[in-house]
DNA sequence: CCTACCGATCGGTAGG
DNA sequence: CCTACCGATCGGTAGG
């Protein structure tokens, strides 16, 4: 491997971050290439060099999220109360990172659209993640932790849609808005167990 | 009042009524003059006329959705049962109203910067809705309705995020989401009595 | 309310 | 990777 080849990869990476930050601040459709390749320290016609249109970087910024949660999802936690825990976690890390939860959820909204460049991106990580979530209900189903007559595909949709609505509101009105508190309470009246025994 | 008065204000509420439809489908950054103007039959800059600034427009778009609202909740129910029941209804004829649930959403999260002309709306709008919503779970902790141990604020905090998830989930994958069913759920699990007795 | 226009900004391309 | 440019589109204004 080069040394040319090197540069273009850190270059390339350079850009993309400069991009998921402006994306977190404006949303896709209000980015524009000229204040990303600012960012990167670039002219907007050399951003093209890299990435030839306003689209395939916008692919390439969802193409790094979701090789990131594929390491964090590397650990292969057995469906369960583990599986909750992990997610609460992990709003509890977002809320420390304010940039990853503002590109989400701009995104999410303006990916309602079926021709935006990022629908089925968000289909797909729509259902992944109700079907990871239900997994666990189901496991916990059977062994009486979660609350009779719930039906775990219902829960799961449930608490991703909670998690999504709460980062807006979050956002939106962050000293009034109790993130991790709202989910705790959401999954201690779905589970018949604590979810942190003492 | 003269008819030119009248006519005025029928032609203005006309460029609301496009405004909210192309908002819904576009956003408000995204939307154009020229695009809104076109669909109520004149020119961008007769637009303008009417509604000196795009700004101007939006406020338009957001008064008249308070005044709808407004008269929704001039039946004035009292904290409780109720209404949750009525906010379970409103969420039934949003499902069969698309365009509402789009403007709203997608607004919201662009709403998200502080320098948005929708941000100071949508900061007011969450906190009136918990408010609401919180004054029903403490009429019902004091009945016994409210599940023992469970904080009023919390629980209107995360009913609130839920509606506004299940909105944008039920947007993009419409097939997927049961959005009555999952408020149905989340409301019965904070609950010791049915929402619908038989 | 319209015609006609302005300056600014956009994504993308040519040519090096 | 840059300079220089293109056509398209934007919100807003002048003048009637």
């Amino acid at each position: 491997m080069s040394e040319g080849y090197l540069k273009g990869r850190i270059r390339r990476d350079d850009i993309v971050s400069a991009a998921a930050a402006v994306y977190g601040e404006a949303g896709y459709h209000a980015s524009s290439l000229r204040e990303i390749a600012k960012r990167a320290g670039i002219t907007h016609a050399g951003l093209l060099y890299h990435f030839p249109t306003k689209e395939a970087l916008l692919a390439a910024v969802l193409e790094r999220r979701d090789a990131e949660d594929a390491v964090r999802e590397q650990l292969n936690i057995p469906p369960g109360l583990d599986v909750l825990r992990h997610f609460l976690a992990l709003a509890e890390h977002n809320v420390r990172h304010r940039g990853i939860v503002d590109l989400y959820s701009r995104l999410a909204a303006e990916a309602i659209s079926e021709d935006h460049p990022a629908h089925a991106y968000f289909a797909r990580h729509y259902r992944e993640a109700r079907d990871s979530i239900a997994q666990s209900f189901r496991a916990l189903a059977e062994t009486g932790e979660l609350r009779p007559g719930v039906d775990p595909d219902l829960a799961a949709l449930t608490f991703i849609a909670l998690m999504d609505g709460l980062q807006v509101q979050w956002l939106t009105t962050p000293t009034q808005v109790d993130v991790i508190g709202s989910l705790r309470l959401s999954l201690e009246t779905l589970l018949t167990v604590p979810l942190f025994p003492e």
